[in-house]
DNA sequence: TAGATTGTTAATCGATTAACAATC
DNA sequence: TAGATTGTTAATCGATTAACAATC
């Protein structure tokens, strides 16, 4: 035992700039799942879970969450599960919900106006600094408590502040043009609503993009391969 | 050729109960983007397109686009490639594009405003019928050519509408109630912005859960893992 | 202690990639 | 025809599940 640990420990000194992914990208993709639901668990006042049952509510196999959890150690006790607060922080924790980000919104439509209502940030970590627009009509206001600044102050006020996360609600066409602003300015990550895959390799910057319409199509597909086991052909 | 083809019918009519599913899962979820990228190109005026070329602009094997092509047929043609229009037109027939489905959205806050505005239900076929709220300082009036109702009126416009999509955007408390009325009304597939995992296992009715906030936290996460490789680590 | 439940290995399953013969 | 490019098989890779010994 002893041998294979000092092994394993050479080993990963070696190999610490190939940096292999510790975790898989399919246990990653998972966690934010797993972080709702402990969430939940954790205010109902629960304080230990079994895999067994945690497979149960969640609907995956028991096996699949101890593996899971299993490559970014080893959590459980046996005989006694899992600790909820304890495991609920360290996910927290591996997600970067501990980090304290800082965020911008740019786009004050009715999308950049929901962003900002809700309290989606705040229960991850993440603070809102600023919207930005180029509505002149509500440059200086404030949405739900966030400030509205004009897109021309973009670049200073990221760099300024070193935010972290840049929001885009901006339409498609802008989308481009004001994600480089981010990305030159040194925000670290764009959240892409703008219907468009952002490409940009030339700057340390990471893009998530949504993609509701791929949601919406994935729906229909589901309704109508059910209408057909149903028997309710294409009529 | 004749007889396979009898052998395969037979074979499905014993089986449609069993159902496998002819074309797996991790290639529906990709088709989506494969509808996207290839209306960019329709939209430029392209005829045809090999995997080779698709591949680079895709950023995916091109072995891994005629693998899933094939799922659903031979569309291409040796030596020449994909018929671009042809492709994109089975697609969108397969993913349900081409049935012309009806929704509702429910909840007229600025998320569902947003998603009265967008354009993005026209490109998929999809038809908005109503809005539906509980505001009567709304009710009667239109958002972006939409009418608003109250929703009392739910169950009985969808039932007489035949609706086949219903949006949810309203609060988490209310996602249950409204989910369940319209699954009673004879909805097909809901559409859930709510923040809860609906699970409406007794009625026929599919829920596609969209759940930004872990959208978020994936993007936290890229952020914080790209600091450490980069050696900005936690400070 | 006995019972419960994890951590971990091995077996299975499915998805991706590579390769090339078929064919336009 | 020769060249290009698919359709398809086989090889590889990774992810999921099952099983059980370790251990709380």
């Amino acid at each position: 035992m002893e041998s294979i640990d000092k092994v394993k420990g050479t080993f990963d000194m070696k190999n610490r700039e190939a940096a292999k992914p510790a975790v898989p990208d399919a246990v990653i993709k998972r966690l934010p799942r797993y972080h709702r639901y402990l969430g939940e668990l954790l205010a109902e006042g629960r304080l230990r879970i079994s895999s067994a049952e945690l497979s149960k509510i969640m609907n995956v196999t028991a096996s699949q969450i101890r593996q899971d959890l299993n490559c970014f150690g080893g959590f459980g006790q046996q005989g006694y599960g899992y600790n909820i607060k304890y495991l609920y922080g360290k996910i927290s924790e591996l997600l970067g919900v501990t980090q304290g980000y800082t965020a911008v919104i740019c786009g004050a439509g009715n999308l950049g106006r929901a962003l900002a209502a809700t309290r989606m940030f705040g229960r991850r970590g993440v603070t809102r600094l600023a919207l930005f627009d180029i509505d002149e009509n509500i440059v200086g206001s404030e949405i739900y408590g966030i400030k509205v600044y004009h897109i021309d102050e973009l670049y200073d006020f990221c760099q300024k502040e070193k935010v972290a996360i840049g929001v885009l609600t901006v339409p498609k066409e802008a989308a481009y043009s004001v994600a480089m602003t981010m990305a030159r300015a040194g925000v670290k990550g764009i959240w892409n609503f703008a219907n468009t895959e952002l490409e940009i390799d030339a700057l340390p910057v990471v893009v998530e993009n949504i993609h509701l319409g791929d949601s919406l199509m994935r729906l229909c597909y589901e309704i109508k391969t059910k209408d057909e086991v149903d028997g309710n052909g294409d009529a």
